[in-house]
DNA sequence: CGCCACTTTGAGGCGCTTCAACAAACGTGG
DNA sequence: CCACGTTTGTTGAAGCGCCTCAAAGTGGCG
């Protein structure tokens, strides 16, 4: 896929339009010459603990973000997440800005694109335009706001609706835009891992979704039948 | 109390000394006459959906957010969590930036001031001083983080480790920095909302936690006895 | 073709929720 | 001041949802 000039979308649902100052903007980053990278499937963007030096615009592909955890114990497993999934135009490495270094690994689902953003360019940047600035901190609050959501969906809903609101979730990201007919990059076991819920009972829940006619299921191949149902729930 | 000059302490854990340039942070926002704000016990800061005018930093008291999610539903009650508690120092309001409207309630747990930031008089400042942009980027990219820690221990904690997770959490984030003896400013229920459980199960792991000679407890009061028994189990 | 990663489905058990009763602390008005 | 309602906290018993363990099925790829 080429990297589209995506002038007049906005970065990321509920990112308003840039003020009427001097337009330049990470959406418009196209036109700064900032080199790409190529990541295969299975291999990480970044890992945890690595110096931060770029923020990351994925131009094609997806990756999960996963972020490992020593718990509160010293010998026993380590608590371990995927605490996101990222798509075409999402930036990923935001996390990493406030102790400058990354805090989870970022890990290609499919072979995939980004585009690599040194911080060290960025500040001065955003310090020049202001509506580059803005659009930083949006996205910024934006993820705020994701990660929010996850832990509401978390702490509040059933296994049902959480598979549900993932798949509608999922819909919507995608670039085509509200999508009926989906292919999901991600095991059940990465799926599970983003919901708090083991792979089995992600399965056990699609099965349930398409004997209910939500869905229709054939592997990673989901078509979402009803909408309202998915929804209403 | 009084507005303390914090010149040197950072306003978070985890953030970084400014870089060497024009030293002027929103630690040092002091200088700057943003006025302050006295909100009574219960009462709300801000609203979910009023337009994002400021940021604020607590100067004193405590505060929890509240999101309101009309959930996957329409007509059952709509799911609602607290999604953070916010002492002394700390910034609310972040989670408005991406759409401009404020995302959660923000209601005082304890009469509390806070220092009113203007975000038309913020983002301007930040394009002057170099350091002034950093921290807020960072102060976000914290949030960021705490959010999806707050996912991670949602989805793969059991509820005593999550109870005693808190506990050391809030111990940690007291201005006296991990004090033993606690005063915990809001009900089970606000702890059960933040952590995913029942109000029951908070006082049930609460109890369970004393019996095993890790903190005492009566009431609000906790007092962390076995700091190495509260992480590592 | 055969291996391996992934998925599906079943059966049983545990952890948390739900419902319920009671105790304690608090503020308010008589 | 104490009686009173309200809010908050504790503890018990029963039920259900999800996890755990197990086994079989499926598809991709060398």
């Amino acid at each position: 896929m080429e990297p589209s000039i995506d002038s007049g979308a906005s970065l990321r649902r509920g990112v308003r339009e840039s003020a009427p100052t001097l337009n330049v903007r990470l959406s418009d980053a196209d036109a700064i010459p900032f080199p790409t990278r190529t990541v295969e499937r299975g291999d990480a963007l970044y890992c945890a603990g690595e110096p931060l030096r770029s923020l990351y615009t994925v131009q094609s592909g997806c990756f999960k973000t996963v972020a490992t955890y020593p718990s509160t114990d010293d010998d026993s497993a380590p608590h371990t997440q995927v605490t996101g999934f990222h798509f075409a135009n999402e930036t990923l490495g935001l996390d990493g800005v406030c102790t400058s270094r990354h805090e989870s690994d970022a890990v290609a689902l499919e072979t995939s694109v980004v585009r690599i953003m040194p911080v060290g360019i960025l500040e001065p940047l955003c310090r020049e335009y202001a509506a580059m600035q803005h659009e930083l901190l949006a996205i910024m609050s934006a993820e705020i706001v994701r990660a929010s959501r996850l832990a509401l969906m978390l702490g509040t809903m059933p296994a049902r609706e959480r598979v549900a609101a993932f798949l509608l979730d999922f819909s919507e990201r995608l670039e085509a835009g509200a999508a009926s007919e989906l292919l999901l990059p991600m095991t059940r076991a990465d799926i599970g891992s983003y919901l708090g819920l083991e792979l089995e009972t992600v399965s056990r829940m699609l099965s349930k979704l398409q004997r209910e006619g939500a869905i229709g299921l054939n592997g990673r191949q989901v078509r979402i039948v009803d909408r309202a149902m998915l929804a209403h729930h």
